[in-house]
DNA sequence: ACCTGAACACCGTTCAAGT
DNA sequence: ACCTGAACACCGTTCAAGT
């Protein structure tokens, strides 16, 4: 029922990244289109290059949308947490969640790439560390190591299970357990106190 | 210096195999491109389709390859190691090699593909149940969840780590220590007593 | 049985030309 | 300023034809 396009879309690199986000979640980084994604706008394949220098571009700002929602989602985790302990073990949850509702993104999320290396997907690891800097000064975290060390062995075993879940990998080993479920035994052997409602 | 190429050449599937591994590690799993190996080879690029189903299957070819290595590399670690807890520990520090090693390898062998579910690499994963069943009947590891749970947890976060390592996530945050302090740190909360020489 | 040559559909990217 | 049309180099894949 859209009227007929004018010469000037207008929005169109508005059109470029609600029109990505959906193909980049139904094909895969791998197979995400240019082409196919200028047809679906209904625009000519030069088009998007007016908007964004290549292909990688637009990966690259459809990562920065999701970097958005990721650390609205830990942000959440903190707000809705007891306390620091609860708070490193609510962002875990999240963490897994949002790898598996959103695998794609999550995916060019932490891609590497040229001159934008994979990172933790600042500031989202910021708020990670501030939580683990509290859970350690209130006992919940053991302190033989320094906050950075803690917090990137955390970020790991979230991220290395986030990414085996994500492709497969946990669903082979028959396990099906609810995120909650899977994120408690993951952090478990970090808590060197009991969590409220551990 | 090579013999001009008879019309069958004989061993080409050898020959795309090597030269498939060089390509891989020069350009990436993203990058490989068929034509470009057929073009190296001396070959037609119709050629490789009598040996290969199509370019996913050389892929997952060259990812066969990555897991024999990948599996020595554990078996080495364990064959090498003093106890049971100190197997877990230097599978540790062998993961965390191997990815650094053979970062486009170690890529391809755990991404997600239809009909071939990113694994644990076994049989490699396996041999690490096994080292983490012995280590918590020695006591180096907690039983409070049963050895699978804990063995997907540390495997889960070496795994993390070696993504976002090789992936330059954690050079981000300055920290260019060996990989074997790397592992030590990422397996501290793992113990529930001492390894010998830790 | 194994490989070539040529073709097809698709892709990312560029650029002169249109509005 | 923004978009089209047409072109270029490249890709994966297929298939009749060559050895």
């Amino acid at each position: 029922m859209a009227a007929q396009q004018p010469y000037h879309h207008g929005s169109l690199r508005e059109a470029l990244l609600v029109a990505g986000r959906e193909l980049l979640a139904e094909r895969g980084p791998d197979a995400f289109s240019l082409s196919e994604l200028a047809r679906r706008v209904g625009v000519s394949t030069a088009a998007p290059y007016r908007h964004f220098a290549d292909r990688d571009a637009i990966i690259d700002a459809l990562a920065d949308e999701g970097y958005v929602i990721f650390h609205a989602a830990l942000r959440e985790a903190v707000a809705a947490a007891a306390d620091p302990g609860d708070a490193v073990a609510r962002i875990g949850v999240a963490y897994l969640r949002f790898a598996v509702e959103h695998p794609a993104v999550f995916q060019i999320m932490f891609r590497d790439r040229e001159g934008r290396p994979a990172e933790y997907g600042p500031p989202s690891f910021q708020t990670f560390f501030e939580a683990v800097v509290l859970a350690q000064q209130e006992g919940y975290l053991a302190d033989r190591y320094p906050a950075h060390s803690v917090a990137r062995s955390i970020w790991a075993t979230l991220h290395g299970a986030a990414v085996l879940d994500s492709a497969g990998g946990f669903s082979k080993l028959g396990i099906g357990a609810p995120l909650e479920q899977l994120a408690v035994e993951l952090l478990d052997s970090y808590w060197v106190r009991p969590r409220p409602g551990g």
